[in-house]
This record gives structure tokens, C-alpha cells and sequence, in this order.
DNA sequence: TGATTTTGCGAAATCGTTTTTACAATTATA
DNA sequence: TATAATTGTAAAAACGATTTCGCAAAATCA
């Protein structure tokens, strides 16, 4: 029942091309001015809105990009998120959404759920652990752009927006070592994404400026289940370890239940920073406990969230009124530091 | 440069009538076994994947459900969404996600969006002072079937799934009469989105079983100002309240900061029960202070999130698949409690 | 007044599907 | 062997828009 431009024709008693020419108002088109009158009442009268579907069909393309990031309940995709939705209205365009849930099937899914959809572009986070690189090069040769943010696949040539990684590792680690700690502990993995690969060789450089070097014993990652018995072993090392770096919430989280049983608060007992905030629920019994063995706000890395969206989707619309480009772009935004002298020492 | 049915039939060598037959394979069309085998081989080699948008156009249906919430920040919506897409990709149906920002115009902007892409239908939570009762009226008129999540317009007829937000309020409530509470205050507000109109009948309710008249100077909610000078002037009652009814994280998250300046603990300086949780930063400096007047886990009313989203969105599917009912479905699905005794006193 | 330009509008093609209808060619029946 | 029924395929219409092109009518010019 819902009423199309032939409708709107009818009304004015006139033909579907001139309402089309009205509605559009370009220059080139010769429509006099009752005409033009009677058609736009007719509009405002029947409420007409130009069916979309119709319009893409036409263009052949969709005004919408699909977007793909493995989780939202941190407000770090949402913030990013934010950022997209905001320049795509900007340009009077849509989004649609994906959660992979860090499952790279399910992240495949989207993918080609958004392609059938025939997005123009795409704007990914890719799950960790990921196996979908063919899938991006088929992408890639069928000329359909996209963009990464904040992860990226290793050794993977595409567009990708994020933060400094490395220089944020470095420098939340100089904030460690400024305080006396030698022994340092990395837990975040190494590998997968390269926001972790670039983590850790901050940490290695910060580390290796003081003539330190990296002590793989001291090196965990992975699973909650092997962060947790990579953080038991850290606390039985003796001398005790002096710092801990936490390559993100997730490894916080992971690493947090382990500390506090070992009795060992933070930063009181052991100096530490992170990458973005970790939240807790203070309904959560859980939760409770870990947040009672938190003596200070905790030093953080802080990422340019919503920047982020913003860049990848500035480079996403280039590329697409380009027609694709062949240069992909690898953009490293500064990040910010909470608690944290970034000029330290 | 996408491939369609014609390239297809091109290389197989046959109609494009033909293809589609072959693709649909429904069991009415004849095509010899011999032309079904060429066709499903060109579309393998040309990896053929028919146009949704055409599809669309051609059925005068996307698949596709709009859902609007006021934000993304707390796991609320984000549990609610996770049902919603779970139960459409059961049905091979796809999303699209507004984020209204609790405001009443960006939320009209999203609606008009999703109409003009010519959503089947809507799944809205919608933000607080709602204005937009005529749109919604609009909407009904022009048979798009939508349900209202969480939240629904005062007085308003439509399509609903949400919390018992009066049982729940009403067992809360009976909670803190337990402990020995009797002036117990309300902050949350008592208009604007039923969820609170009906948060408000259950604490009521809870204190007129006990004899306990309301006292309107215990009431406070509105925007964050307002809920922190109502907290300062609950704090600076005498004879002292004797518990805090808080109707939801919002008003938890604005009232905490004057009760901490007044220096009183929650929950073991004034007894308080929540809707939902409440969720902190520990990297934010405002957040840890808060924390820390915390003393235990507060007890709190959960609400079904993954349940509603299902619940909604199988409303909806049967509204659509029915071609729009005239009922109006009205759920109220029963909440959970955490550290309450439901059958308490 | 007759020829030419300008103006206003509509018919038709197009985008990629699905589905109905029509039409041959083949097979079965009388 | 005609005729009827069946089978395989293609042509065409429809979905709702945009845009090119052509054709009248009106306006301008000679």
C-alpha cells in the first residue's frame, strides 16, 4: 500500500518523469513553475518518500557501508561505531552492523551477508585469531573497498585507521620503568593482530632502551584460561616481578582474579598499566571483589575512539568516489595518556 | 562490474528465465536436468550471488527490521540487540541500528531513515520526553507494524515487551521494607516512558501494603542536576531516610556523587536496591572515587534483556507474516533478582 | 504570415530480479 | 496418422525510480 512516484503522478495529473524532475530540482530540467507547484503538493498531500530500493537499484549502488566488529560491550567499538554513523549521515548514507564475537566464521558470515546486500564498502575490526585473509583479497580484486580499524591482519596490505600501538606501548612502559620496576611482565600475546604485535614492541623497545632485555618467562597471552596460569606463574617468580603491562581490557580482565588470590593489589603492590579502560558491573559479586583489590585509578593508554571511526570512514568515501584506489592507506592516530607522563623519565 | 542473471545465462547459454528457475528450484518449473547442470556451472565459475536490491524492488519486501535505542553505553540494549539479531537470522533477516542519544528529534531522523528504506517493520526502545506519538500514529496508519522495547509512550497503544518493571520495583521495594527501612526514597522519575511510571506504582505499592504513605518529598528524578539536589536534600532530611529506591543505572550513576560528598556508604550507611547494573571505569578517576563508597554488591532487579529482544522480535515477525494485526500485544516478561528475596519479608 | 527557436512535458529504456504466459518441440493417446 | 497432452524454454511484465530523447505547443524572429 505504500504509495510510489506514479501515485504522485496521478495526483498532479501529470507524467512519473516530471515528478521525478521536480523532486530532483537539477538545473538541466525545464518544468514550469505550476507544474512544479502542483507536483509538490501532491507530495506534501500523500506524504511521498522515494522508495530507496528503487533508487539503489537504479544507481547501482547502496549509500551504505557495512561495518563488523567483534563485540560491543566495551564502549570502544561503540565509540568507534559513533564515529562511522557520524560522516555517513554527514553524507546522507547508512550503515549496517555486524557482531562476529571474535569468531572468525561468524565474522565471514557478515562479510558475505553485507556483500549480498551490496554495500559499498566496508569497515572492518577483525577477530582475533584471524583466517578470513582470502576472503579480504577476493574483496580486494572484486573492487570493493574497505577499511581496518584498530586491528589489522598481520603482514596484510590494506587500509587501516588505529592507534600508535607501538609509540602507547612504549610509553606506558617508560611509565613503568620510570618508577623503579626492572622486571616487567607483557601480557597481551604477540600475534593474531598486529595491534598486539605492535604493543609488544613497545614494550621490547622501552625495554631494550634501558639495556633490558625481554624475558620471555615473563611473556603471556592467549585464552582467559592461559592468562590466568601465565599471571600464576608471574607471581611465583622470584625476584618478584615489578610491573605488569596489559596489552588490553581483555587481558586485564582475564589477568585480574589470579592477582588479587595471590593477594597482590594494583598498582599498590605492583605498578601496572593498560591499554582503555576496563569496566566493571558493581551488581556483579565478581566484579565487586576484583574492583576492592584496585587501590587507584589505573595509568591507561587512551585511544582516539571516535577519531578513529571518523578517519576509516573519511578513507572508506575516497576511496569510493575514487573508484578504488590502488595505494592503501596505514594511518596511526596518537593516542592519549591517562595517569601517564608520556614524556616521562 | 558485478555479474548478474544475464551474464549467467549468457554462459550457460540459456534465458535468464531459465537461471532463475534453476536457482529457485522450486518444484513447480520443468528444466531439463541437462540445462539446470549448465546453469548451476556458470554460476560456480562466474560465482554468481543474486541482487538483494532486486530481489527487494521485485518482492516489496527487504527482510529487513529497523531497531532504534536511546544508546549503547551500558549492556542493556546491547543484550536486548543480540536477541533481536539472533531470532532474524534465524529467518534470514538482516538489522539496521539507529542510536537515538535519549533524544526525540535524532530519534524521528532514524524512524524516517529506516522508512524510507523501506523497512518491514521497527523495533523501537524510545527515548525519554517522547514527543513523537505522531510519527508512531503514522506508522500504524501505513500498516508498519513495530513494537516498543523496554520502554512505551504513556498512554499509547502499540505492541510492548518489557520488564514487569512493577513486580520487580514491588519486590525491591519489599526488600528494603525488610531490613527495617520505612522513609525509603524514589529517584527515577514518574513520567515520560512507562517503565518508570510503573517502577513508581510498584514502590508505592510496596509501601502502602505496610501502611506507608508516599512522601512526595522523598521523590526525586528529571535530568542529572536535578537528581543530584534531590539526593542533597534526601541526605539532609531528619529523621534520616532509611533506604534509596533507585529505578535504574541512570539515576544510580547521577544520585552516587552526592551521596559520597555526604559521606555516606551505600549499601552499608543506606540500604539501596537498582534496576540493572550500574557499570564503572576504573581508569576514570570519578568513577574510582565512587567505587570506593560502595561497600558490597548492590541488589538489584535483572531484567530479561536477551528475552525481550527474542520476545519483540517474534512479535513482529508474526505482525509481518500476518500482514499487520490490529492487537496490540502487550508482554510484561518477569524479572530476575540478584542479592533480593523475591518472596521476602 | 511562415520559419525557427524555446519551452514544457511525456514516452521509453534501464537497473536485476521473479513469475506468468506463450510457444515450440517432443511424447503419448486415439 | 492425426490429435492431444506433456515438456522445455524464452519472451514479457512488473517492482519504483532516473534520465535521455522526441514531440508538440508556444514564443520569437524574419
Amino acid at each position: 500500500m505504500r504509495i510510489s512516484i506514479s501515485d504522485v503522478a496521478a495526483k498532479a495529473g501529470t507524467s512519473i518523469s516530471t515528478v521525478s524532475k521536480v523532486l530532483s530540482n537539477a538545473q538541466g530540467y525545464r518544468v514550469s513553475e505550476a507544474t512544479a507547484r502542483r507536483v509538490r503538493k501532491a507530495v506534501r498531500e500523500l506524504n511521498y518518500r522515494p522508495s530507496i530500493t528503487a533508487r539503489q537499484l537504479r544507481f547501482q549502488r547502496t549509500d551504505t557501508i557495512g561495518i563488523v566488529v567483534p563485540l560491543l560491550t566495551t564502549p570502544f567499538y561503540v565509540d568507534i561505531i559513533r564515529g562511522i554513523q557520524e560522516v555517513m549521515w554527514e553524507n546522507g548514507r547508512t550503515v549496517i552492523l555486524g557482531i562476529s564475537d571474535e569468531d572468525s566464521v561468524l565474522e565471514q558470515r557478515h562479510l558475505t551477508m553485507a556483500l549480498q546486500r551490496r554495500v559499498d564498502g566496508l569497515i572492518v575490526a577483525p577477530a582475533r585469531n584471524n583466517e578470513n585473509a582470502n576472503l579480504y583479497d577476493e574483496l580486494k580484486d572484486a573492487g570493493i573497498p574497505f577499511v581496518f580499524v584498530d586491528r589489522c591482519l598481520p603482514d596484510y596490505e590494506a587500509n587501516y585507521v588505529g592507534t600508535d600501538n607501538r609509540e602507547g606501548a612504549y610509553r606506558a612502559t617508560r611509565h613503568l620503568l620510570a618508577q623503579g620496576a626492572r622486571s616487567i611482565c607483557y601480557i597481551g600475546g604477540r600475534g593474531g593482530i598486529t595491534a598486539l604485535v605492535e604493543r609488544f614492541s613497545g614494550y621490547q623497545k622501552a625495554l631494550e632502551e634501558k639495556g633490558i632485555e625481554v624475558d620471555p618467562s615473563l611473556v603471556g597471552g592467549g585464552i582467559p584460561e592461559e592468562i590466568d596460569q601465565a599471571v600464576r606463574r608471574f607471581v611465583a617468580v622470584r625476584p618478584r616481578v615489578e610491573g605488569a603491562f596489559m596489552a588490553s581490557y581483555f587481558y586485564l580482565q582475564a589477568a585480574l582474579p589470579a592477582l588479587i588470590e595471590a593477594g597482590i593489589r594494583v598498582p599498590a603492590d605492583l605498578p601496572m598499566v593498560g591499554f582503555d579502560s576496563v569496566f566493571f558491573s558493581l551488581s556483579d559479586e565478581t566484579d565487586y571483589e576484583t574492583t576492592r583489590a584496585i587501590t587507584a585509578p589505573l595509568p591507561t593508554v587512551i585511544q582516539p575512539r571516535y577519531e578513529i571511526g571518523r578517519k576509516a570512514t573519511e578513507i572508506l568515501l575516497a576511496d569510493l568516489s575514487q573508484g578504488g584506489t590502488e595505494m592503501f592507506r596505514q594511518i596511526r592516530l596518537t593516542p592519549q595518556y591517562e595517569r601517564i607522563d608520556p614524556d616521562g623519565q
